[in-house]
DNA sequence: AGACATATCTAAGCACTGCCAACTTTGCAA
DNA sequence: TTGCAAAGTTGGCAGTGCTTAGATATGTCT
């Protein structure tokens, strides 16, 4: 796999992962092309080649990290157990995707890339929700097709949610102790399942 | 008001107002110190003085978001009807303004400022949550009160879950076509209350 | 094999940004 | 009145995204 030194041969995917690396590190950093490219070793305006802006850099990582996801959930969805047992898996598969690639995922619900324009992320990002929909479309009877819909948004609602605010650190541990993916999962599935088991006025 | 020409006055809150009134143009802008000095009509260095960091001012900003939204949520939460009525007005409440300030509530939740750090931050942050966990927990039947945390972090993910997704517009109009605040505090509330209605395996 | 078009990378530079240090102005209080 | 701390200015540094012009390699066509 010997290249020439001037030539990098995939400084794209190259950036990509260099990127990827970064982001794992330390979630919180604001990528910057010309130390990406520092670090791979080219001229700080070689990306340009690859990406016309900073911004479709992004747009390429947020699309790459739906994919990931998107692989992910198909693996948990094509079980053969009963509908809890594969809401409750891919709810799970979520909540750990998410909370394993903290500014990965932010960076995926955060890019600033109108949707309209970028057809890519718009169709990656769909793909994943559309594993989710599926499962929710055969768990309800015929007579609930209708709200399909409903059902699914509120489900990836409540999993996304999930996700953020734990990512965020916005459940206190005073307030729920325990914050594990598996435990926030089981609430998820109930919830998207049947709600609460509590009637309220 | 006469104010010398060299001292601002008020620049702190200056600064933020700016800040607000730049985020509600673009939500997507990228705040600079710089510029908002430049527009309000002081050195671009000025603003080092009320805060430190450009971190330190988007911190204050979103607690400053934090405030506004625990007091409107505050509002919702007096009236004096049924628990239905006052989690949908509260569930209402949250998603609209949520979709009206989407700049500033996308900062609210990815300052990347820490927690432990900023105690302000944490406790305005805390504060909005606590009008709905109020709520939630008169609610709840007495033999249910271990599980009010389980449910208010519930129904808050699930809030800001559906305010992330509108605002970053992944739902669809060929998913669901009523996306209205109305329509989708609907769905919230019968799912923070007694979930769906339908009966799965 | 040689010529040319293209993709890729480099070099130089612009405008902007966050941050810092030294200095000036102002208001307040001892 | 005088001294001092807060608030604001100036100048400057390093880093950033982006553009332009030029250098180098790759592949294709005759």
């Amino acid at each position: 796999m010997e290249e020439s030194a001037y030539h990098h041969g995939d400084l794209r995917t190259a950036l990509l992962e260099a990127a990827e690396d970064e982001l794992r590190k330390d979630p919180g950093c604001a990528l910057s092309v010309r130390s990406l490219a520092s670090k791979i070793g080219v001229s700080p305006t070689a990306p340009h080649a690859h990406f016309k802006t900073k911004s479709d850099l992004l747009a390429a990582l947020a699309s790459r990290g739906f994919q990931t996801l998107h692989e992910e959930l198909l693996m948990c969805s094509q079980g053969t157990q009963n509908t809890r047992y594969t809401l409750n898996s891919l709810a799970e598969c979520y909540l750990s995707f998410g909370t394993k690639n903290v500014g990965l995922y932010r960076l995926m619900f955060t890019t600033g890339v109108d949707l309209d324009a970028n057809a890519d992320l718009r169709q990656t990002s769909r793909a994943a929700f559309e594993v989710l929909r599926d499962v929710i479309r055969e768990a309800l009877p015929d007579s609930a097709a209708i709200e399909t819909d409903a059902h699914s948004v509120t489900a990836w609602a409540l999993v996304h949610g999930f996700v953020s605010l734990l990512n965020e650190d916005r459940i206190a541990d005073d307030i729920m102790e325990d914050r594990s993916v598996s435990a926030l999962a089981e609430i998820a599935t109930d919830r998207i399942l049947v709600g609460t088991t509590h009637k309220l006025d």
